[in-house]
DNA sequence: CGGCATCCGGTGCGATACTG
DNA sequence: CAGTATCGCACCGGATGCCG
């Protein structure tokens, strides 16, 4: 057993958080996301996700190696290629990944509609309702 | 704007690093996955996660209810009285948590098998394949 | 090209003690 | 019961530099 998935271990039955546990970290759910599409080489992975450094990017895609979700391919050739896909394992987090993205999609796309809301609101005070659903819940007022 | 997903942004769309922010934090996984049944109070959340401290817990909470996720609800009695719920965005999260603990329950069960398997093989070596499948990928001979 | 070594700062997380 | 206050630490993520 390489690690307990954290300290504790709910007992044996904490599915959501050894999910959730594989794809902890900055970036493991984008890089999965990404290699959704195919496999991918360490730059071409590195392109697609601004700001990250080598060494991070580098850990982030061992640990997703170590915990069985990723194939790490080393070609011996002149210049170093190293390739990244999906295991088996990986390729069935598939439509969990999808999940987040839809949900994050519709996430998004509320936020976006509310600011817009509350922008149209500025310009025009008393004007329609900019109320169309439950969407902020508080203004937070600490 | 309470404060951006993260510190880039991926531009307009990391629909999944989005997701992934709002669920991120040792507890709030779980959190939501025990609030999916109902309503429950803040030490009745607490008995369901051995392990955690209230200043944690409180952490959690505070912030999933920062996200719109949760509801708060503060019952001015003797005993003080605190409930959490689901709001209707973090009820929208519900196929996501579920395909979560789905996709943990396979890992986890896969996992259980495999340890058995070679269990049962070092009990009797050169017995029947141990390979019931591409389950382990590498013993990681680092 | 794709790594590893080293150093460093922020903070998430935890233990303990006290309050309304 | 539910929460703040204080303290401490490990660890993750980042910057820089060198190597096969």
């Amino acid at each position: 057993m390489p690690k307990p998935f954290r300290t504790y271990d709910c007992g044996p039955g904490c599915p959501v958080e050894a999910t959730l546990d594989l794809i902890d970290g900055k970036w493991k759910g984008v890089v999965l996301y990404h290699l959704l599409d195919g496999c991918l080489r360490f730059n071409a992975l590195r392109r697609k996700l601004p700001g990250v450094t080598q060494r991070v990017l580098t850990r982030q895609l061992r640990e997703l190696e170590e915990s069985g979700l990723i194939v790490r391919t080393v070609y011996a050739e002149v210049p170093p290629r190293v390739e990244y896909r999906l295991s088996a394992r990986g390729e069935s987090l598939r439509p969990v990944i999808l999940a987040l993205k839809a949900w994050g999609d519709a996430y998004l796309a509320e936020r976006a509609a509310v600011s817009e809301a509350s922008a149209a609101a500025a310009r025009a005070p008393s004007g329609p309702s900019t109320d169309t659903g439950p969407l902020v819940s508080e203004p937070a007022p600490r």
